[in-house]
DNA sequence: CTCGTTGCAAACGGTTTGCACTTCT
DNA sequence: AGAAGTGCAAACCGTTTGCAACGAG
């Protein structure tokens, strides 16, 4: 959190751009949020205390924290970027509940071995992945039952 | 090809749906097409031999043939739905090129099961899953070399 | 004849951008 | 002062839909 703001503000610095209290606004509103949000629940959010911060502003804001490797953008398939803060968190993988959309998070050694086998055998070099198992988490399943779906 | 023809005639008499021309021009289009591609992809390919089908009509049919199990939808992060012919082809991952797009298969029962042990150790009751890994392509990473980069 | 289908064009929804104005440095 | 950033509104782009004309059963 701490150094994440240090971090932004040296990529800002020595890419000759300028650091201004909408960014701080829309950093300091990023780091205190869940992870996985998109442009809009980001905008949400910092809109409730800043309402003449623009859309256009998140957005921009968020590529850059892209772009400065504070932020990943990752794609569920629901038709909307989500950013994830990387923070000091290692590689990992998502599980996502396709009732309630929580999303969780999972790291497995064999698999990534296994991928790197995979590319290898293929020929290619493996740039990135993405890995997603989509279902229902224990919570949407005990209320099915309860509904008697 | 033949029988998909069949299972798809099948499907629209169960539904009372009707069978027309257009439809057998783009499940033909479809079936003698490469698996992966866009609505766009395959309304251009309509397109030169049928000048006046619509891009809703084809768009509409992907939608159909995905409905009756004909065809998945499958969306690689690059903005647009793409279609693939399940036939008789088993599940199977992607492996997609980030230079010239290209997307081979794979398939590794091991993964399966790892899968299958960690959505059930969070509780979830797995119901599909997507796995990509992009990177370059055997023939990209040639052409990177050649042009010296 | 009836109801589903087609092609067009317009609506949509999330993302991106042009521009006049403002704000850092 | 000068370059970069902001907020707005409009453009964008793939997807989806309303509707009048059309066509299969």
């Amino acid at each position: 959190m701490r150094q994440s703001k240090e971090q932004f503000r040296r990529f800002l610095l020595q890419k000759g751009l300028k650091s201004t209290r909408q960014r701080e606004i829309v950093l300091d509103a990023f780091l205190r949020s869940s992870t996985h949000l998109s442009t809009e629940d980001l905008y949400q959010k910092v809109r409730r205390r800043h309402p003449n911060i623009g859309y256009a502003t998140v957005h921009r804001t968020l590529k850059l924290f892209t772009e400065c490797g504070l932020a990943e953008e990752r794609n569920f398939g629901d038709g909307q970027i989500r950013y994830e803060w990387t923070g000091d968190k290692s590689h990992h993988d998502h599980l996502v509940c396709i009732s309630c959309g929580v999303i969780s998070e999972f790291e497995d050694s064999r698999i990534e071995q296994l991928q790197r086998d995979i590319a290898a055998r293929h020929g290619f070099v493996m740039t990135s992945h993405r890995h997603d198992l989509y279902g229902l988490c224990a919570k949407c399943q005990e209320e099915k039952v309860r509904k008697g779906c």
